[in-house]
DNA sequence: TCAAAAGTGTTCGTCCTACACCCATGA
DNA sequence: TCATGGGTGTAGGACGAACACTTTTGA
């Protein structure tokens, strides 16, 4: 919040030219791997590396809405059903972009689906690469990549956030290959069925519906996401013994 | 990220006027009671109203040193043993200030012991308040401080935050003191101790140390917080609502 | 009839809760 | 010797990991 009381000080804090900006992590589940939305930079610096998509806030806009507003400018994706879109934090350090200062809000934002982007907007073309095999990205978004990626993979634990990466409708067996992939870890089938039901409003069968995932083998049931947003009981990552990532 | 690529756009969006801030939700245990830094605002808007402690970002300097310079000058507490600075979230809202734009980023402070605050600096003066009885705070502060709470809440659950109240020494009491604080709720003292001597790395005894504690009964051996950040298993919080605690 | 994927059952050990009990100290 | 807070022990139930087994489909 601004200090109002700052007698002299005021003027001389108040107005120092900062540049807001947001950056998003953008992540789905495609072909059981992991992917990240990127764009290709046209303009100096890191002219032709891959960046985060992102941009400078409006003067009458949220950083919320901002983040909106650059996914669907820069890659096509508007109003996507599902889009997951939460904050990670906010990188302020001096020198993050060599020409001046900036302020970025970043994200992390979830799809189902993959729909291809359209590479418009600033962005020289938009691309899903599949998460680990996108080289040095612009600017510190390496870092804010593998911070998201963390998080992501922390909050599976105890947020009902896997459903963020599937259809609305979608079977146990999907739902098991985003906590798969997202965390790297094969997982017990019967035992993660069981978690995921006996935790309450973290899923709620489609009555009747059934459909067949990989061309055999019986057809699974299949379920929405369900209104809760924490997870009780937690469904717990295998145990690395003693430390987690 | 700035959108470099953004040809004619660029200076159209780069430097809007924005004002970077932060504050800080300073959270610290008192008397098995919570307690909230806050200052006195001397300045319209709000005058006299009780406000998060916070400013003005330099040019030269992160968020992160903004907070710890911010809290020195206007609280006085400049280089507390143990303070465990962390990012809550930005506040972007436009309107959040009435007269200007303002993006905060908000941080979670816990401190030790309490020590007494010396007002000085841009505010009219600063005190810990019972948590709960500050009011209603200026601008959007309310939300920053409820925001601040549920997550200093849900990370006692799987993070060695719980140390961060305690000063370098502390007796097992003190520490369960700190999350029946937060929680709000009563903790069996047997299994409490078993669980934080089998989670890894939380705390490590200080050889032959033994301070008493209120004055009466048997004197409590001491601890340390440990190396680990992160709480395997997780101390889980006893049961909201259909789940044996 | 086989392979593949969904779904059920069962065992067995571990962890957790609840509560009883002992210890050390000041008054 | 009592009140107070620290600390240990333990029985019983809940939970979870591992894995055997059944079901339903396409080829």
């Amino acid at each position: 919040m601004p200090r109002q009381d700052r007698p002299a000080g005021y003027d001389r804090h108040a107005y120092e030219p900062f540049a807001v900006t947001v950056d998003l992590a953008v992540l789905t589940v495609r072909d059981g791997a992991l992917h990240v939305l990127l764009v290709e930079r046209g303009q100096e610096p890191y002219t032709g590396r891959w960046a985060l998509p992102g941009g400078f806030l409006l003067p009458r806009e949220s950083a919320e809405t901002a983040a909106r507003r650059e996914l669907a400018e820069e890659t096509g994706l508007a109003d996507v059903a599902g889009l997951h879109l939460e904050q990670l934090r906010t990188y302020s350090e001096p020198g993050r972009d060599p020409r001046m200062r900036v302020v970025s809000v970043a994200f992390t934002a979830l799809l189902p689906n993959a729909p291809e982007p359209r590479g418009g907007g600033d962005a020289a073309q938009a691309r899903w690469l599949p998460y680990g095999t996108q080289g040095t990205l612009a600017f510190d978004h390496d870092r804010i990549l593998a911070d998201a990626h963390d998080r992501v993979g922390a909050q599976l634990e105890y947020r009902s956030l896997a459903t963020a990466f599937c259809p609305p409708e979608f079977t146990l067996g999907e739902l098991q290959q985003v906590y798969e992939t997202v965390w790297g870890t094969a997982l017990d089938r019967p035992n993660f069925r069981r978690k995921v039901l006996a935790t309450e409003g973290f899923v709620e069968p489609v009555p009747g519906a059934a459909r067949l995932t990989g061309g055999r083998g019986k057809p699974a049931a299949l379920y929405r996401a369900g209104t809760a947003t924490a997870l009780h009981p937690p469904l717990l990552r295998p145990s690395r013994e003693g430390r987690p990532a």
